[in-house]
RNA sequence: GCGGGCGUAGCUCAAUCGGUAGAGCGCCAGGUUGUGGUCUUGGAUGUAGUGGGUUCGAAACCCAUCGCUCGCCCCA
């Protein structure tokens, strides 16, 4: 390979990509904000650590998916694969659990080695929010409803459903993962070889599987609500009312789940069927066991993450930059003018651009192209005059202005 | 990591059976050296992803490699 590329799985945002990735993080802050949320900007690597203790060891196959190196104090570091990891060690670093709530956004790139595919990179970005400290269904329902709204204002959400399930509390979780254990056992012989290995190691995975004779049978496997204990039934039916209460509107699948021992209780995830097998635009759930795994007192927490990418495919268009005015110098003692006109306009908070080469007619096709709404053209009657020629470029209709107006007259 | 499809101009894409590469758009310049959009005339651009092989001859066939894409695995 002799011509420089981007590194595989990377990509420029440039543009249309640009202008959605911004448009979709500035809704999520400006919501995120208007609930309470504030921003957090945590480190872009981490120690290796902070990843691989949440992670624990189901995942000798997960760290091969993440970019970890030796920096060159011998130290191990990685490249963030998420954020929540990040965020609870910040909470924990920064001696913040014993300021709860603590309601955080977070808007950045994350890194995952792994093939890409659409709407999954190898550098990708994220927005998410961590609502830590409130152990009320309603905590959870609030990070919904925040999910939702962001969704609804990127319009994005008539394409989209979410989905909720319960992981149950710990004793709900670990009766009903024998009865799946139990269940899949004895239908060994027709299960995927891929089901097969990960009734193994990560039995609850099988729900999940695409493979079509395990469907069959996933079809038939028992659920957790006959398991729940009284207390995580109850929370269940709670988030499902607080939900109703924000208007946001939700379909029950009992096949969420989650593959880590810190999560309990909700799971949810946003689905769109417009983005291929990638159709999770927008995942969460209560971990009210992450904080403690990262050296903190036991703190519940619920929160949700969602790819920038993918939202950015889903939405119609970007708003477009505001059309610039564009100032048109006739003649090199006019360019002198020019430049004070030009700054006036920029002073009023009006986009406002210079036509630097060519004839006239040169200087007005340029301003046409790039989309101006107006040209300020300056020759030297006019200068004389103390006026400039502003043109509407969408009416085609020109007149005199004197120069101290012509701020106004665009704004 | 595994499997399918694809890779030709800045962009979108053509080219019969293997015979030495084209269109549209865009770009640049002129028609019009004080007025854009429409019109019109002319112009530039390709290491055919890359490397190898088969052949008198390869964009086309074969192998490898890189990248893109769709799916699987994984999904914190």
């Amino acid at each position: 390979m002799t011509e420089l590329q981007p590194a595989r799985g990377t990509h420029d945002l440039i543009g249309e990509d640009q202008r959605r990735h911004h448009h979709v993080a500035e809704t999520a802050r400006r919501i995120a904000a208007s609930y309470g949320f504030d921003e957090w900007i945590t480190p872009i690597f981490e120690d290796t650590r902070v990843f691989s203790r949440t992670l624990g060891e189901t995942s000798d196959v997960v760290m091969k998916e993440m970019y970890t190196f030796e920096d060159r104090g011998g130290d191990s570091v990685t490249l963030r694969p998420e954020g929540t990891a990040g965020v609870c060690r910040a909470l924990v670093t920064n001696g913040l659990t014993q300021s709860l709530p603590q309601k955080v956004f977070y808007a950045g790139p994350m890194f995952r080695y792994e093939r890409p595919q659409k709407g999954r990179y190898r550098q990708f970005h994220q927005i998410g929010i961590e609502l830590i400290g409130p152990s009320e269904p309603l905590a959870d329902a609030e990070a919904i409803a925040c999910g939702w709204d962001i969704l609804k204002a990127l319009g994005v959400a008539d394409d989209t459903v979410l989905e909720i399930n319960t992981l149950g509390d710990k004793e709900s979780h670990a009766a009903y993962r024998d009865a799946l254990i139990a269940y899949f056992a004895a239908h060994q012989d027709k299960l995927s070889k891929d089901s097969l290995t990960r009734l193994e190691r990560n039995p609850m995975r099988i729900l999940d599987s695409k493979d079509e004779g395990d469907r069959s049978i996933v079809a038939g496997a028992p659920t957790i609500e006959p398991y729940l204990t009284e207390a995580a039934a109850t929370f269940y039916a709670q988030v499902q009312a607080y939900l109703t209460g924000f208007g946001v509107p939700f379909r029950k699948n009992p096949r969420i789940v989650r593959g880590l021992d810190y999560y309990g209780h909700t799971a949810f995830e946003f689905v769109t069927s417009k983005l291929g097998a990638q159709g999770t635009v927008m995942a969460g759930g209560r971990y009210d066991g992450l904080v403690a795994e990262m050296g903190g007192p036991r703190t519940p927490a619920v929160g949700w993450a969602a790819g920038i990418e993918r939202l950015g495919m889903l939405m119609d268009a970007a708003p477009p930059p505001p059309a610039p005015v564009v100032v048109v110098p006739i003649g090199e003692a006019a360019e002198a003018a020019a430049l004070g006109v030009l700054q006036a306009l920029r002073a009023a908070g009006i986009r406002a651009e210079m036509a630097y080469r060519g004839n006239l007619r040169r200087r007005m096709e340029r301003a046409n192209k790039i989309g101006a709404r107006a040209t300020v053209i300056l020759g030297d009657d006019d200068i004389a005059a103390g006026v400039a020629q502003v043109k509407d470029l969408r009416t085609g209709t020109q007149d005199a202005v004197a120069f101290a107006e012509i701020a106004a007259r665009l704004a």
